[in-house]
DNA sequence: CTTGACCTTAGAGTTCACTCCAATGATATA
DNA sequence: TATATCATTGGAGTGAACTCTAAGGTCAAG
């Protein structure tokens, strides 16, 4: 597969391929003309990337997951990496929590403004609001 | 209070409060000499900032959503700020469901590496993440 | 009345994650 | 063979959200 063919596969732009590249996160074999030519397992490395992305990892700690992974024994498979996971999944579990009360309040808010009753209700949406972050504030913060 | 006491209050540093200031996000009154003086309503604009920054909204559309909190006829509550919250829900029940099918797995990974087992569990380890991300990626991308 | 810790401003610098550009080379089709 | 479309590279540019710097003003304590 080309360059070109895989970002359009997975919704992506040739550069930023590249520029994952250029990071090591991938590293695609070389056709003789010297274009890249990705295969399954540069499709499963960027699957991993996109997921752990979508989990708040930056590129740098993707990077680091993939280190992990390669390790065979325990003793390389240092504390960092054990952190990292610890921290995020601590991580995950706030973003849900948070979320899950958000989305109810966000929800609520959304409807009285879909309505058309904006006017009308604007103090029990300014109230929800009002509420909304100070709730969370207090719960999070 | 002074810019230093609230930045400490809300764990920020002087300088992104200035910065959410410039954005137009916060108006702190200010005293004879000149220096910012931060009342309740700042705290609580600022309650909200951190609010809607942790749910992904960008400063700009926290702006949008500051504007549409002060409006009180439904006309002026545009549709940009409506399809803004609209989408945002979408984005925000994506993610609870995305998170959670994410924190299961992760929590596996962890409990295996925390046991000091990471080296007989490896393929474990290997299967469960390489499953991971791939049953994620179907079901999300 | 000096010292040190605070404050002010404008503007420059940083980091992240792309995204674009220019120059050049390879390949497929009319 | 011309042309269009793909590829390569190094390096520059972008936008978001800070973060820092320099030059100066304010103020309480000793």
């Amino acid at each position: 597969m080309q360059i070109k063919e895989i970002a359009k596969k997975y919704n992506l732009q040739p550069d930023t391929i590249r520029y994952y590249e250029k990071e090591n996160l991938i590293y695609p074999k070389r056709l003789d003309n010297g274009y890249r030519d990705y295969g399954e397992s540069c499709e499963e490395q960027l699957q991993f990337i996109l997921v752990f992305k979508q989990l708040g990892f930056s590129i740098k700690e993707i990077h680091q997951l993939f280190e992990m992974r390669g390790k065979t024994i325990s003793i390389e498979c240092n504390d960092t990496s054990v952190l990292l996971l610890d921290q995020k999944i601590t991580n995950i579990e706030n973003k849900i929590e948070f979320y899950q009360h958000a989305l109810k309040v966000i929800q609520k808010i959304k409807s009285l403004i879909d309505d058309g009753k904006y006017a009308e209700n604007m103090e029990v949406i300014e109230k929800l609001l009002l509420n909304f972050y100070k709730d969370i504030y207090k719960e999070r913060f």
